[in-house]
DNA sequence: CATGAAGATGAGAGGTTCCTCAAGTTCATA
DNA sequence: TATGAACTTGAGGAACCTCTCATCTTCATG
């Protein structure tokens, strides 16, 4: 069973082959050197040539997709592991922390992150539950007076979004330095001391209008 | 005087012109469109062509100088503004405030802000002080019992790094989302409710190591 | 206003990457 | 084992960008 996204009849064994090959040296390839490499080279990594690459993956989006796409089951993972923590700031900081550790362990991921992941019709279903599940985090924090009352579950892109840059910043000089801006970031988050925001947080609608990114075709 | 880095002989008057419209037409276009655009573009756009560029400013590195040198006197000017309040906390707090919008209304110098600006020798001294008064800055703001004790200058990274994102991210759909950001950091500088940290800030040098960001010429 | 040094010009060489497609190869099935 | 559909291949066209340099133009100076 094929993760493809159409019903299309299964790939014969060679294409399946080819295609598991190329997903490995794209993850590999990824993760050292970001997901902008020349695709020239994922081919040849794999051992197959540029051609099949395209006839796998027609696009560089899908290629990604296909790369990470166990990374949102990984992070619904944090999420109800830390919805089963008794303490309530402890899950919720801890899931934040699995999640930004994600990013530190992986150039491509981290860039993905930030700039808003293949919101595939695929994944739809996890994305819910997953955010169904921050927000029961952060709700559980907040009525245990551990989260400020007014952070919102959008206010985690700021998460991300940061951890994100200092990660590519700081990746060879001090890899470890993140979890330092994390932990700056948490006590900013609770509700122990917190002062009034100056502006709204994103609406969920415009959430997603910050993920695409990429400038519309010039013109 | 023009602000030759070397003492050469000064331009002739028509060089001279078009180094202003050179870097007028480049600084409208690294606000719109960031720090990456094709330098065809920018010559087209002062009038000039793609060889008058070059002899001008025989690397993009150069042109970007041009562009941005007056914003490190800007925040220096901010720096001392910041020092001349009567409030610790609040003129901590607006300086941040203030570096933050130079990036919000500028992609270009947004851009240049998180990867490091050059830091050419000739803006060796103005940094230096910037540097100094940010340390004061702090000091002040720590001895009044604002900031926490274990925030260190080095961590004021993170503030320009995580904005950086939130605004490239929300600049389109919600200019002034990054306010929201700044203030949760600033709520986690604070002295009062500070949880520990589990990292050692940035070391001086190692703050140097990670501007570069180039990847060496690939080899 | 003549002269030469300084400057401007833009076609084009050279590099990179993306993506296609006509031709050849392999697999699955009868 | 023969056949056709599925798959692979890689040369090369197209789009972009950077940077150079031989040639022409303009400025400053006596």
């Amino acid at each position: 069973m094929p993760s493809s996204t159409e019903a299309s009849r299964p790939l014969r064994s060679d294409a399946l082959r080819n295609r598991a090959l190329l997903i490995d040296a794209a993850r590999e390839l990824f993760a050292e050197r970001g997901v902008d490499v020349a695709l020239e080279e994922v081919a040849r990594r794999a051992g197959v040539s540029i051609g099949t690459l395209y006839n796998r993956f027609p696009t560089r989006a899908a290629l990604i997709e296909a790369v990470f796409a166990d990374r949102l089951e990984k992070i619904a993972g944090y999420a109800l592991a830390a919805l089963a923590d008794p303490d309530p700031w402890h899950g919720f900081a801890d899931y934040l922390v699995n999640v930004c550790e994600l990013q530190a362990v992986d150039r491509g991921f981290n860039e993905v992150a930030a700039r808003g992941l293949a919101d595939s019709p695929a994944n739809q279903g996890l994305r819910r539950q997953v955010g169904e599940a921050m927000n029961q985090l952060i709700e559980r924090a907040k009525q245990a007076g551990a989260v400020r009352a007014d952070l919102a579950m959008e206010d985690l892109a700021f998460v991300v979004w940061g951890i994100a840059q200092t990660v590519e910043r700081t990746a060879n000089s001090a890899p470890r330095l993140w979890r330092r801006h994390l932990a700056l970031l948490l006590d900013g988050f609770r509700a122990e001391g917190a002062h009034p925001l100056p502006e709204p947080p994103l609406r969920p609608d415009q959430s997603h209008a910050a993920v695409p990114e990429c400038d519309p075709p010039t013109k």
